[in-house]
RNA sequence: GGUCCAUUCGUCUAUCGGUUAGGACGCCAGGUUUUCAUCCUGGAAAGAGGGGUUCGACUCCCCUAUGGACUACCA
């Protein structure tokens, strides 16, 4: 049995679109399954599309997935070069064979030319219905084909159909698919203006020479798989050719045509797994990573579309993906991109990190937020900053992990307010939103809130409160809340009214996790010093 | 226009001739809660249409309709 290889042959002409990472996905997912390899090829053989930094963007996308290839142009192997652009001398000898064989032909039709015969005769194809009629090598004689070389002319090498034949691709997930040879066109397999082949060609002699076992591609090139059989058939690989597995394509969430790159941030979601800026247009296009996506939660939610393991199961891991998939289950059938359920996986993958994780994965937008208090608490003050009063971090990372000093500016427990909001966000950017008033002290007061929450006896009843609070001198959680408990009990206090009208002068709106956490945490003259502070402002 | 592919709740899907057509997302309702969320429970929600085949079709076949892809010297 040969060794499974599969390739994932992006062309670099901008960022990877989340349709191409499911491909790569599932190429890499059953190449594993086998234990085989899975290889990068750039298909760079169209000089005008190049984009500069696709190829580097495609490679860094992949290493934030998870997914790692075993040969490619970043990793070598002993099957390159992995750009086609480098391997121009290797197709050209191909192309002389076929054009030796009699299976492809020299034309001289100028592109002018074919688009004037497009306007002028509907539904013209370049073809053995046609091509008799057309300046080429099959029409010109020998000498003059060689005389307008010679000159300079530019020309391409078309492959020579041969008409009424059937066809027949074998597809993994469709069955047989018959064509009659009749509807193909004379395909263009070489063009000598920049001595690079086509799609088609190097595809084809690439996947042959690399050793490709099989060819999992999107259901938009099935309509050319049968020509890439026939130049299995006229190159002579037919009993090693590649199996042919056309995946179904990923649609637009509104309904018609198959996910484009610029939907995403038409939609309101990211259609790239990384942030992309043109480099041409310095068009800025939103990533999936930067959107503040697990790359777990990526991987999982594309796994599933298109594809299932014939349960109920929803949540797996790279390694549990690889086990279970195949070939076999994919659908037949167009998906529609969900938006809404890939939020959801996030949602399911933030809650399996540990708060430890989370924190850590906080850290860079907590320091954006916070960043500039950064000095304020380097110089040992705990001060006013701005409008607000920021409490803010000790020596930043240790102290962001929990102790401090006595005295010394108080760190904030980070792992802890994680683990006190963390069911609560779909991203981890949310955590901010969530967790913000636990570093910046509110100093004005959300006003719907204030005129549902603060009564007209609040500001005397937090008075005694912020009394009975400093006589406290344990303020966990426990015990702060045993204490203002009782308190109510004993004033015969309305228990809501207190709690809201506290909560009121801790967040500044009406959110948030269990309050005595944040007292907790915020500890007892932070507590104090916002009930004072809202006191005075909401009398 | 031509060729090819497809068609189960709004969405992703299970079902491989006999099921009260299952699950998940989303939605709605209720519950938990000192707030907002989370969470829990429940609910509404589907076999495109028409012919066959069969004792019996979501399932097999045909037609129609609809959707999609392709139809470049792009991949």
């Amino acid at each position: 049995m040969k060794k499974t290889r599969v390739r994932f042959a992006p062309s670099p002409t901008g960022p990877l679109h989340i349709g191409g990472v499911r491909t790569a996905l599932y190429n890499y997912l059953f190449a594993k399954k086998q234990g085989g390899d899975f290889i990068l090829r750039i298909e760079d053989t169209d000089s005008q599309r190049f984009v500069p930094g696709a190829e580097e963007y495609i490679i860094e996308a992949f290493s934030w997935l998870g997914l790692s290839f075993d040969e490619g142009p970043h990793v070598g192997g002993n099957y390159g070069p992995y750009r086609q652009s480098e391997r121009k001398a290797i197709y050209k000898q191909y192309v002389d064979q076929l054009l030796k064989a009699g299976k492809a032909y020299i034309a001289f039709d100028t592109p002018a030319q074919l688009e004037a015969k497009r306007t002028e005769v509907a539904n013209f194809q370049y073809d053995a219905s046609t091509r008799d009629a057309m300046t080429n090598s099959l029409t010109l004689s020998e000498t003059e084909v060689q005389q307008r070389i010679a000159n300079g002319e530019q020309y391409v090498v078309r492959i020579k159909i041969e008409p009424n034949q059937t066809i027949v691709v074998n597809d993994l997930i469709r069955g047989e698919v018959k064509v009659n040879s009749s509807v193909l066109d004379d395909k263009v397999l070489y063009k000598s203006a920049d001595e690079l082949p086509t799609y088609h060609l190097a595809n084809i002699v690439d996947d042959h020479l690399m050793e490709i076992t099989h060819v999992i591609r999107g259901e938009e090139w099935l309509p050319s798989a049968p020509l890439h059989v026939t130049l299995y058939d006229y190159l002579g690989w037919t009993d090693t050719m590649p199996q042919f597995a056309h995946l179904p394509l990923l649609l637009k969430p509104e309904g018609n045509g198959k996910l484009s790159k610029r939907d995403g941030d038409r939609l309101g979601f990211p259609v790239f797994p990384l942030q992309w800026t043109d480099p041409q247009t310095g068009e800025l296009s939103s990533g999936y990573r930067e959107k503040g996506y697990l790359p777990e939660a990526v991987v999982n939610f594309l796994s599933l579309l298109g594809w299932n393991p014939g349960n109920d199961r929803e949540i797996f891991s790279m390694p549990e993906l690889i086990a279970a998939f195949n070939l076999e289950r994919v659908s037949k059938s167009g998906a529609k991109f969900d938006y809404k359920k890939g939020e959801w996986f996030n949602h399911q993958y933030i809650q399996q990190k540990s708060n430890e994780e989370l924190a850590e994965l906080f850290l860079p937008t907590l320091k954006q937020h916070v960043g500039a208090t950064l000095a304020v608490a380097l110089s040992g003050d705990r001060s006013v900053f701005g409008d607000h009063d920021c409490f803010v971090f000790g020596d930043h990372d240790c102290s962001i992990l929990g102790d401090h000093e006595e005295g010394q500016p108080r760190g904030l427990p980070l792992r802890e307010i994680v683990a006190l909001v963390k069911e609560r966000v779909t991203y981890v950017k949310d955590l901010w939103e969530q967790t913000a008033f636990f570093f910046i002290a509110p100093t004005e007061y959300d006003e719907k809130t204030v005129q549902k929450r603060w009564k007209p006896d609040s500001a005397e009843q937090l008075t005694e409160l912020t009394g009975v609070l400093k006589e406290v001198d344990d303020f966990s959680a426990q015990n702060t809340e045993t204490v203002v408990m009782q308190w109510i009990t004993d004033k015969e206090y309305h228990l809501g009214n207190i709690m809201n009208a506290f909560r009121l002068a801790l967040v500044g709106e009406s959110k948030g996790p269990h309050l005595f956490d944040i007292t907790e945490i915020i500890g007892k003259n932070e507590t104090i010093l916002r009930l004072e502070r809202a006191i005075v402002k909401l009398k």
